[in-house]
DNA sequence: GGGCCCGCAGGG
DNA sequence: CCCTGCGGGCCC
């Protein structure tokens, strides 16, 4: 297996390969540092926003095959302290950021320090006039969100004091200097302000000093759903170590945008400070409290909304309601607060007589947990513990047995990287765009491609509606293969104990499950005792048909290597009968019904000659198989041309007539009555000289920027991008009137008129892909 | 070369 | 949730 390390700056992406899912944190940490030059002690290693640790596999972690892993390299001994007496800080175990718990013990610790200079002057947060030190653009007792310099957080703080820094007496830096030099009595430059502030959430990190550009009007404006748009700078809650509990507040760039029926997520890169260090594709949790930044000095007088609100956002202090929230968890009863307990864990509070068993008395001791933390702490993951296990690894094999083999490694029981949307997972018939003759290395990307779903099962669909595909790789012992027609096995009838995937046929096979499926495509009423002939063979449904190499001890048909895709089959029969087993099995005759040549024939072969058709193999596998020889053979001689040789390999060669993609005549009509897409369209009919390939182009074309997936019932608007109607309404919802693409002015009474043409034709080129939305 | 046995995906 | 499975690399 391979993966791919990037820095936080995104400038360097390196393939990392010769990994198992069971490598060690600790074992990639030295592949690290052979591909990058950094030791491993100044490593930091993020996945999906969590720091690894040492101890933890790659599978702990869910890292994927070809799966990203970011490199924060840690500074030998610099800190980004803007305070400048105190340079190189030393590596402190305390506490260093606002919030407790970090897990970190590797941050320079830049607080604490002068925490005596405002002793008193800011004791309480209750509301102060605001006193304007005449210089800054934040004034004293203002509230406002500060950095923290070690995370990157910003968290809520006041200021308590203005100074100058005198130390910058630099008069004769740069080109401004005659300006600066002449306002510095009256005017300082906002660079040299110091304000001394103090974090209201934290009071032991005493008074810090921080520059104008860690500070900034306190956050205030909460935005909604359809304000959001992709590349946006906004104020996020994130948590780098459990990303899917509550964590601090983090500038974040939005990624990507995804919004189903059901569900609505953000990701995003989490952006921690100065340096251009990042976290990518952090999912956010808390999308309804995305807030946007102020700009600086914008803070008028208002203190902060945040603040004037009520304080319980559930019943908004109204002291006759019921609440759960600030008042007692169990009853919602706001009377006798001196018997209410707050846990210490959630905060929520309890009476004590509404406790399960009641408690007579207050209890005397310093920590109380509720009844849900408590049964908590036990699960609570503390930095260096073991990572949290999921019920479902909990229960997977590896988890419990004992055995010592790595089967981490190669392409058995990686996971598929993307996901076909093109057409739905029960589509008949060919995937728009695969043509007859395509080739696959692994199953796995058989099943990426939409051709052939299931990892491992040879037959995909549904018992109570048909197949929709199947795969012949010499796995049954009582097929026959003639290329145009063959007969296939059922499949069941195996005793597949100790986790097997395939065993003896070892009982008799029923007529059921993806059995029953495969026998619904035969023209011909389903008959499970004694099977069925079709009466009109082709009327039956389409089975996309794939061959494996591993067929090839037993068919002549059978490509050379991988997966090949055959096209599309009939059943015109099926039966029971004894295999070579001696049990019952389900057979079934298939016969060939596609127009696109068979690839083993002339015509065939020189198709595929035409569409410069290879083996497609997954991206980085040629590298990492390179590479493997490469220390296998213990560097006998350094011989820099392994590389490229074998990459000749998956150099497509050029050739001189590609068959072009054909419309038909209506299509071609329809495309002409598409006007207002009349300049999309132009560009993307230049593609049909490729092929198949037209197909990813026009996928490409007519994506909707909501959903990322192509438009359905799309809306072109005056600006001439087209979005879903649905993803249209949802936005008008929420009283954003333009174009999400552009942001152009659509207006509120805009029509929403379907574009049919647009509708009609991708409907004919993406069968069924709208499906469930 | 052949047995062993894992996660992942999909259906039910 | 549980059951199923014409992969695929390890390890002997």
């Amino acid at each position: 297996m391979w993966i791919q390390v990037r820095t936080m700056d995104g400038k360097e992406t390196r393939r990392i390969d010769g990994l198992s899912k069971l490598t060690l944190v600790q074992e990639l940490r030295a592949k690290i540092h052979e591909a990058f030059g950094v030791e491993a002690e100044r490593q930091r290693l993020f996945y999906r926003g969590k720091q690894m640790e040492d101890a933890h596999s790659l599978f702990d972690y869910n890292v994927g095959l070809n799966d990203i892993i970011q490199l924060l390299i840690r500074q030998a001994g610099s800190s980004q302290s803007t305070v400048r007496k105190e340079k190189d800080a030393e590596l402190s175990d305390t506490d260093s950021g606002c919030g407790s718990g970090q897990s970190e013990s590797d941050k320079n610790s830049n607080n604490g320090e002068c925490a005596m200079e405002m002793e008193g002057q800011a004791g309480t947060s209750t509301q102060l006039d605001l006193i304007d030190p005449g210089y800054g653009l934040y004034k004293i007792n203002e509230c406002v969100d500060a950095r923290d310099m070690n995370m990157g957080a910003w968290f809520e703080a006041v200021v308590g004091n203005v100074t100058l820094d005198e130390s910058t007496n630099k008069t004769t830096d740069n080109e401004e200097s005659a300006d600066t030099s002449k306002s510095t009595e009256t005017k300082a430059a906002e660079e040299d302000v110091i304000y001394h502030i103090k974090y209201e959430d934290y009071p032991e990190n005493g008074i810090v000093q921080l520059r104008s550009k860690d500070i900034r009007p306190r956050a205030r404006t909460i935005l909604q759903w359809e304000q959001l748009q992709v590349g946006q700078v906004v104020m996020v809650n994130y948590n780098p170590d459990e990303p899917k509990e509550r964590g601090y507040w983090y500038d974040a760039e939005i990624l990507r945008k995804k919004e189903t029926r059901t569900i609505k997520e953000i990701y995003t890169r989490i952006l921690l400070g100065d340096a251009g260090d990042s976290l990518t594709d952090c999912k956010i949790m808390l999308v309804d409290e995305i807030y946007q930044i102020e700009k600086p000095g914008s803070a008028g007088g208002a203190v902060s909304e945040r603040q004037n609100g009520p304080e319980c956002k559930h019943c908004k202090d109204n002291p006759n309601k019921e609440c759960k929230q600030c008042a007692c968890h169990t009853c919602g009863g706001k009377q006798d607060p001196e018997k209410q307990l707050l846990c210490d864990e959630c905060d929520m509070a309890y009476h004590t007589y509404c406790l399960t068993p009641p408690l007579t008395i207050v209890p005397e001791d310093e920590d109380w947990y509720c009844p849900l933390c408590k049964i908590d702490t036990n699960e609570v993951v503390l930095a260096g513990e073991k990572l949290k296990e999921s019920k479902k690894k909990a229960k997977m094999a590896s988890a419990n047995s004992a055995c010592q083999r790595d089967w981490g490694k190669g392409m058995a029981c990686v996971g598929r990287t993307k996901e076909c949307t093109i057409v739905p997972s029960n589509h008949y018939g060919p995937v728009p765009g695969v043509p007859v003759g395509n080739q696959w290395k692994f199953r796995v990307q058989v099943s990426e491609s939409g051709v052939h779903r299931p990892h491992v099962a040879g037959i995909h669909g549904r018992s109570n509606d048909g197949a929709y595909s199947l795969v012949l790789a010499g796995g049954y012992e009582d097929d026959v293969d003639h290329g145009g027609d063959f007969t296939y096995t059922g499949s069941g009838g195996r005793d597949l104990s100790g986790n097997k995937r395939t065993a003896e046929q070892s009982c008799d096979q029923k007529l059921t499950n993806m059995n029953r499926a495969l026998a619904l495509n035969c023209n011909a009423p389903i008959n499970d005792k004694v099977g069925a002939d079709a009466k009109d063979w082709r009327a039956g449904k389409p089975v996309r048909v794939v061959r494996s190499a591993k067929g090839r001890k037993h068919s002549k048909y059978a490509p050379e290597e991988g997966n090949r895709y055959d096209g599309i089959y009939k059943v015109a029969k099926y039966w029971p009968e004894t295999g070579k087993s001696g049990f019952l099995v389900w057979r079934y005759l298939l016969k060939r019904d596609d127009e696109e040549p068979a690839p083993w024939t002339k015509d065939g072969k020189e198709r595929l000659k035409k569409l410069g058709l290879t083996i497609q193999y997954p991206e980085g596998y040629l590298e990492a198989v390179a590479n493997k020889d490469k220390e296998n053979k213990k560097r006998e001689i350094e011989d820099p041309e392994t590389d490229s040789s074998l990459l000749l390999i998956c150099k497509r060669y050029k050739t001189d007539v590609l068959e072009a993609f054909k419309l038909t005549a209506e299509q071609k009509k329809i495309i002409k009555e598409d006007e207002v897409n009349k300049k999309l369209w132009d560009e993307a009919l230049l593609s049909l000289k490729d092929g198949p390939k037209f197909l990813l182009k026009l996928e490409e074309t007519f994506l909707c920027i909501c959903c990322q997936e192509v438009v359905f019932q799309p809306i072109t608007t005056d600006c001439q991008h087209n979005v879903c109607k649905s993803c249209l309404q949802r936005s008008f919802k929420a009283e954003v009137y333009t174009c999400p693409a552009c942001r152009h002015d659509i207006g509120k009474n805009c029509s929403m008129v379907v574009n049919k043409s647009l509708q009609t034709l991708l409907t004919q080129l993406f069968p069924g892909y709208g499906n469930g939305r």
